[in-house]
DNA sequence: ACAATAGTGTCTGTGAGACATTATGCA
DNA sequence: TGCATAATGTCTCACAGACACTATTGT
């Protein structure tokens, strides 16, 4: 079965990033407008061929992350996404991508890269709307980065990364509302990550704020993972059978 | 930034296995000793090299499950695990590596495939212990796969596709205690189970066995994930601070 | 009858969800 | 004093966990 003169074949490989933001209380999505084909002038995920054949891969995404977005990546969360290699969805040839998830706190706009005429913040249910071409599969790559941003939310103290270094409980439960597109309630939302050992510390004085009580101020703590995760509100269409 | 006449390298790309099962109540894994160079003799997952440049990646999971396992892979789980692409970890070249992983019932042994001088199921605790050496990064991607599993059962209904066609709710909970390496209380899982909509349903007659009441049959039911989830025993190595 | 396993019932503590109440700032 | 938001308290229901008990087979 095996051939003594064949070699296995060799494939492009691409980086590409998923990097979320919050900005005004929704999420958003890092999108660059592409300067060269294919898709010329479609909306697509930051990202890049590898460098060189030995460069690392999360070298490669954190060099993409620098590149394309302006951000030094040092304390900035990287994960992998997944492979996706479908044949023919890159015409210049066999090209599998992989994809990284970024989680970033609230940034100014970024910079435009080499290879993108433009970069912007978009919100994540307008990139995903019907009417929004992506280049390439990124529209799946993007709804499979949102899953898991969702699910992270769920199980990690991840939620803090979408914060400043320092946050108020107010500001963490806008963080869950938004990626998870629910609404909590305050209280026994305060309630809940109080008592969670680790998650958040207190830091410094109370903030001033225009209006209402000052609240208090919050730094991440040293957990990492939730045990048990934070629930997240049952999707009523869950149902299997229905009785009148 | 850009060089005219810089060209994107490519790299190798193969596909290797997770595959796990049950047999005697503990979780294996299926692995190959491999009969070639690199890592000639030592154990490894089974795995290949892309056949062709347009062989769909999936497709590739499927032919390896095939030729290495011999599983007919048609009803059989297969998901992704990630990416593997250390520089260095292949004295052969770059080599990115996609893991598979796969859910398999109590099969037969295995046939030794064509790179791979012998083939068998290895329980996964043996695998892993410090004594076994394994090719290339294969025990990470092996730990990420029963990491996966262990995280899947909580979830999904995966656990039913441990089991055959019909299984009992005592050989279900079998499959949580392997996998997870727990114990469970008979009565509150048969409760449980039973109170999720869609997770089992009633399937033929009661089976005969050797001693004790014979047990009602079930088979896998519509509901693929779970609403709330499975809550596995929290471990008592998750405390932050004691006190005297 | 006894052994052995399947299946059911009962109690209790914990925690999520709903919502009232008090606290602390500023105009 | 009134307003707005933060922080705390109270109640109820559901459910996980512990375990007693009944049911159904074979020997």
């Amino acid at each position: 079965m095996i051939d003594d003169h064949w070699v296995p074949p060799k494939v492009l490989l691409a980086v590409d990033l998923v990097i979320l933001t919050l900005r005004v209380s929704r999420l958003h999505v890092l999108l660059v407008e592409r300067g060269i084909e294919p898709y010329q002038g479609s909306l697509a995920l930051p990202g890049g061929f590898l460098n060189h054949a030995e460069e690392d891969l999360l070298a490669a995404a954190h060099r993409e992350l620098s590149e394309e977005a302006g951000l030094t990546a040092d304390q900035l969360h990287l994960e992998q996404l997944g492979a996706y290699g479908t044949p023919g969805r890159d015409p210049r040839g066999r090209v599998i991508s992989l994809a990284y998830l970024t989680i970033a706190p609230r940034l100014p706009e970024p910079i435009a890269g080499t290879d993108a005429s433009d970069a912007g913040w978009v919100p994540t249910d307008l990139a995903l709307s019907p009417r929004t071409k992506l280049a390439f599969d990124h529209r799946q790559i993007l709804t499979d980065g949102i899953d898991r941003a969702r699910s992270k939310l769920e199980h990690s103290t991840l939620a803090t990364a979408f914060c400043g270094p320092t946050f108020t409980i107010a500001e963490l439960q806008q963080v869950y509302e938004a990626v998870w597109g629910v609404r909590l309630d305050p209280r026994n939302f305060y309630r809940k990550v109080q008592n969670v050992e680790g998650f958040i510390v207190p830091a410094g004085p109370t903030r001033k704020t225009d209006t209402g009580r000052p609240p208090r101020q919050f730094r991440q703590g040293p957990r990492t993972t939730l045990h048990p995760p934070m629930t997240r509100p049952t999707d009523p269409a869950d149902k299997e059978t229905a009785e009148p």
